[in-house]
DNA sequence: TTGCTCCTCACGTCACGTGAGGTGGC
DNA sequence: TTGCTCCTCACGTCACGTGAGGTGGC
């Protein structure tokens, strides 16, 4: 029942496991499999973060509502870090583009912003961030 | 043996089966789980096309080498396409873009080019193409 | 001491791959 | 007819999740 928090936001495995519904050895199974990566304390115990739990939550909801086993987890996770990647690579070029443009447009051209509209936006992907592991 | 190909690159489920070593049951399973969607002859049998071939290496890397199971490979048949999707917009911005900005360069303005070539180029991923299906 | 933590070992269940068995069309 | 195809059913194996058992530190 003790929701046992170390410091902000860190909490043991037992809690976690209680959160979320899980086995403890689950847990430290997708550790053992390089999924979750809780920080310990000097004494060895484990501590996730709230960063962690947004991760294993992503985890979860792969492994329990889709089925996916935990070699694919683990794909999947590389993946979402690349798409990322890709949308802020993006993103920065959408500025960075955006800005050039402005400050060369002539006096009354404001052909150069309705140039950018038709468009469609870049895709924004739904996941969270986070790097993840790959497998040996 | 007969490796029978009905027409231009349409292979029939033993000669794929042979051609990956894999059991034709598999081939079938596949099929089933919504992974392969190979067109029928008017008698039904099965008829993949290269790209029903190259979209069967993407999922035999994925099962034999990395150890997904189906509902993982199907989670990264769809993530594959977002990235190619997203792939394809970032590049027809870019190339809008650049064609937009070359109109607009100003007499001895080399300096529009050389605007757009600090950004690294957009990330180009690895994989093929198709389209794939969403699990129920 | 209590209640947690750590770890390893082992079991039950289920998905995946494959084999068997019986059918039908080129 | 032969050799393929189709299908369904069933088995063996292995990964995943969980439980037990024994340890150690706050």
């Amino acid at each position: 029942m003790a929701t046992k928090r170390k410091s902000k936001g860190a909490y043991m495995i037992s809690s976690v496991a209680e959160m979320y519904g899980i086995h403890p050895q689950t847990l430290r199974l997708y550790e053992r499999e390089g999924l979750l990566k809780p920080s310990r304390t000097e004494g060895n115990t484990r501590l996730y973060t709230e960063e962690d739990l947004e991760r294993l939550e992503f985890i979860l909801n792969l492994a329990r509502d889709l089925g996916v086993n935990i070699a694919g987890i683990a794909i999947v996770l590389q993946m979402r870090e690349r798409m990322e990647e890709m949308n802020r690579q993006m993103q920065s070029f959408v500025d960075y583009v955006r800005t050039e443009m402005l400050t060369r447009v002539q006096p009354g051209g404001h052909s150069s912003e309705q140039g950018l509209v038709p468009l469609r936006r870049p895709v924004i992907v739904q996941v969270p961030h986070r790097e993840s592991k790959k497998r040996p």
